[in-house]
DNA sequence: AAATGTCCCAACCGCTCTCCC
DNA sequence: TGGGAGAGCGGTTGGGACATT
């Protein structure tokens, strides 16, 4: 059986329903969770009388029905946080999430996709309306970001995003290095260049992939394979923290 | 006004991990 | 110790909303 309901079609094979979650539904789940609690969420599908999986529940409340969900645009700040920590672990955006207070794994999954993933950049119109539309809403609220990340991120970056985290989120833990002072490269002395260029291809990827114009990424003065020995020293242990902001080409100088 | 492009987000799928028996 | 079930995670898809052409 096949049901259209908001452009979606809802599938019910079986016993088990597909497709968007009508109110009644979160309605249902909310009950029961604020009941019963999080956890065995196969039991929670029938104890709850909903015709969803398990999964299809636990991601309804995670993603959105838990309470302390923020909504909107990621602030500079978070877009900040996001992109040290992707540097960090990759893809791992539920660790990412937890630095996030209010944030999903899920949310923060498809903002990196919309906006760092992509090759080709969205014109410069469609970042001035994202901007435009996170100051009304700014505006509205009298809270949250600044109306202009790129004009006023230089001012912002005065503190790293680590820093700021860390003031934001006591518990978000040092950097993996400065835990672990024998890790060799980048943010400590490295006993070889070519140790930091491990994590530097690495980094590469991420901090000069931002929407760019011509599709070929704005590479900025990272190429660390063309550095002489004495800038390599002089740069590798400025990670983690930006330095400066590109702010014409949307980059981090490190 | 219609067509097109892009952004955003909810939701699903498949795989992996963890726990328990 | 191995297998099964449940939970979690990352990748992907589909569609609405909105701006641009």
């Amino acid at each position: 059986m096949v049901v259209g309901m908001m452009g979606w079609n809802v599938h019910e094979q079986g016993w088990w329903r597909k497709g968007p979650w009508t109110p009644e539904e979160d309605k249902l789940l909310k009950e029961y969770v604020s009941l019963h609690g999080e956890g065995r969420w196969s039991s929670v599908a029938k104890s709850a009388g909903l015709r969803r999986t398990g999964k299809s529940c636990r991601l309804r409340w995670v993603n959105y029905l838990r309470p302390g969900l923020k909504r909107g645009h990621l602030t500079p700040q978070e877009e900040g946080i996001i992109i040290e920590l992707h540097a960090l672990w990759g893809n791992k955006w539920s660790t990412i999430a937890r630095y996030l207070p209010g944030r999903t794994d899920n949310e923060i999954k498809n903002y990196w996709r919309t906006h760092f993933k992509k090759k080709g950049k969205p014109s410069e119109k469609k970042d001035r309306r994202r901007l435009l539309k996170q100051k009304m809403e700014q505006d509205e609220t009298g809270t949250g970001a600044k109306a202009s990340p790129l004009s006023e991120v230089t001012s912002e970056q005065t503190l790293s995003p680590e820093l700021q985290a860390q003031q934001e989120f006591p518990t978000l833990p040092l950097h993996p290095v400065m835990e672990n002072p024998q890790l060799p490269v980048l943010y400590q002395e490295a006993d070889s260049w070519s140790d930091t260029n491990i994590l530097m291809d690495g980094l590469s990827g991420w901090l000069w992939n931002f929407d760019d114009q011509n599709g070929k990424g704005v590479q900025a003065n990272n190429d660390c394979s063309k550095m002489t020995n004495k800038n390599q020293a002089s740069f590798a242990p400025c990670s983690f923290g930006f330095d400066n902001v590109d702010v014409q080409n949307g980059g981090y100088i490190y």
